[in-house]
DNA sequence: ATACACCCTCCTGTTGGAGGAGAGTCAAGA
DNA sequence: TCTTGACTCTCCTCCAACAGGAGGGTGTAT
């Protein structure tokens, strides 16, 4: 029998933690003195501690751990929380090397324009949203006004309010001079009846890579440019119309106000 | 001005986690109803949590980032903090493909025989450790008992203490059926002058895969089986001499006792 | 007036121990 | 026999980044 100070050296387990373990119920001392309170261990309880630290190094947790030796593990049930923790591992490995991408991603922008990008893409999950929308095309973007009229004036007049930050869609795939394919977008949670103009129809549930513009609008550019260099620099790849976000917008519709306020959503998956 | 759960759903964070932002100082509300305690954000703060998101992404912790949003964050700092951040997340990368591997060799082990090794392999760091020894080779290593009287005869003599768990290192490098080269060990930790037989020596620090082997001599075969193939399954190789460390043997130095207890160790490298 | 959604602060719990205070215990040397 | 120094004990707090809930105040729409 030896005292805990030198199961700890042979162990090279911390005292704290074998007292820890004791405490846990995960190995208790072979005998404890009931008048000082020491705790007193065989040498062949190294066994059970070397069980426990392989089963840590494998990544249980020591309840986890407690129940395996509790239950006297068969190999079956072994088997299972294997299988389990191996899907688990190969997932932190995944996304430790996806960490690892953005931060090589960052230091690449750095790298390139020595300067850090004034817009941060973060990737948000967004669940299904229905809409009240008016779809059309337009000459270029900012006449778009013109939409919003009428699909405000719509809402209005079915005293329907909308439930959350209106946006437009930008059906476009590409880059285009004249002739925008986009569609104006108010979130709504009650009924609607559909008009000829005014479609009521469910966004899907999506994965979002978003970024904030604090700026005019004629300014926006920068913003898409940002984003789209992210997206690629970080092995996303884009998978739907581009969201355009109006969280504070000059109630006169200036391109110039600098308080505007857009947030941009492209939907994206992993490359 | 938007209200806490509002910007909880632009962000899609929390609001406890905006309120405990709040208190460590990350992301101030822009006002604060002094009777109420309600708490009041600009659409245009939402950048600033993104940024808050996008750094955490990285891997920083928020007292890291706090720092770095009040410095300002220039691109050398940056840049310094990002190349810190990398080597960590490339070590993270490599620790969860260590346990994936560890798992996926239990699994094997598992698979191929049908039950749970009786051996629990860990790796122990060991500083370096001075000894007094006698090294010679021997037929069998149950004959190795002559070497422990002279050693132990020796240090009796000159009124040194072991300060530890004796071993034994066999030097062969490959099994051998007769004439085997071993050298038996007593740490100390006094001074010790060497005779014709008796040396002293320091063992170099070393990382050690180790399992416990509870049960007669006799059978200590089977701990070296299942270390070995530990070792490869693991992906790590040999490079020293292997320890047997006595750790509870009979007083008899029986070869049949039950309640012997021994620990083998392998000084090991990753391959 | 009332219902209901929203907001506040404060407390506890999470994981696997580390660090330290204050006090008792043990063995060896003087 | 006394002392010294090394061990050991329990109990307390602390770590990170929140989540959950209690208990109570607020705002607004019907």
């Amino acid at each position: 029998m030896i005292r805990i100070g030198d199961f700890s050296k042979l162990s090279r387990v911390s005292v704290k933690t074998l007292r820890y373990y004791d405490e846990m119920g995960l190995l208790k001392p072979v005998e404890v003195d009931p008048f000082t309170g020491y705790r007193f261990y065989l040498f062949s309880q190294l066994t059970v501690l070397h069980r426990i630290l392989a089963l840590k190094e494998l990544g249980f947790s020591l309840e986890e751990i407690g129940r395996l030796l509790d239950d006297g593990l068969s190999v079956e049930q072994m088997r299972g929380m294997l299988k389990l923790r191996e899907t688990e591992a190969r997932q932190r490995v995944q996304e430790e090397a996806e960490r690892l991408r953005r931060i090589e991603a960052w230091l690449g922008q750095i790298e390139l324009e020595d300067e850090m990008s004034k817009y941060d893409v973060v990737i948000k999950s967004m669940e299904a949203v229905k809409v009240a929308s008016v779809r059309d095309v337009v000459p270029t973007p900012p006449e778009q006004g013109g939409l919003w009229d009428e699909l405000e004036g719509y809402l209005a007049a079915q005293h329907v309010r909308p439930s959350g930050a209106c946006f437009t869609l930008y059906h476009d795939e590409d880059f285009k001079e004249r002739d925008w394919d986009l569609e104006v977008c108010e979130p709504i949670t009650d009924a609607l009846t559909e008009s000829r103009r005014v479609k009521v129809r469910a966004l899907p549930a999506a994965t979002l890579a978003c970024a904030i513009h604090h700026g005019p609008f004629v300014t926006i550019g920068e913003a898409y440019n940002a984003l789209g260099k992210w997206i690629e620099a970080n092995g996303y790849r884009i998978v739907g119309p581009c969201r355009e976000v109006y969280l504070e917008i000059a109630k006169n519709g200036s391109q110039t106000d600098p308080d505007t306020v857009t947030e941009i959503q492209f939907p994206v998956e992993k490359a």
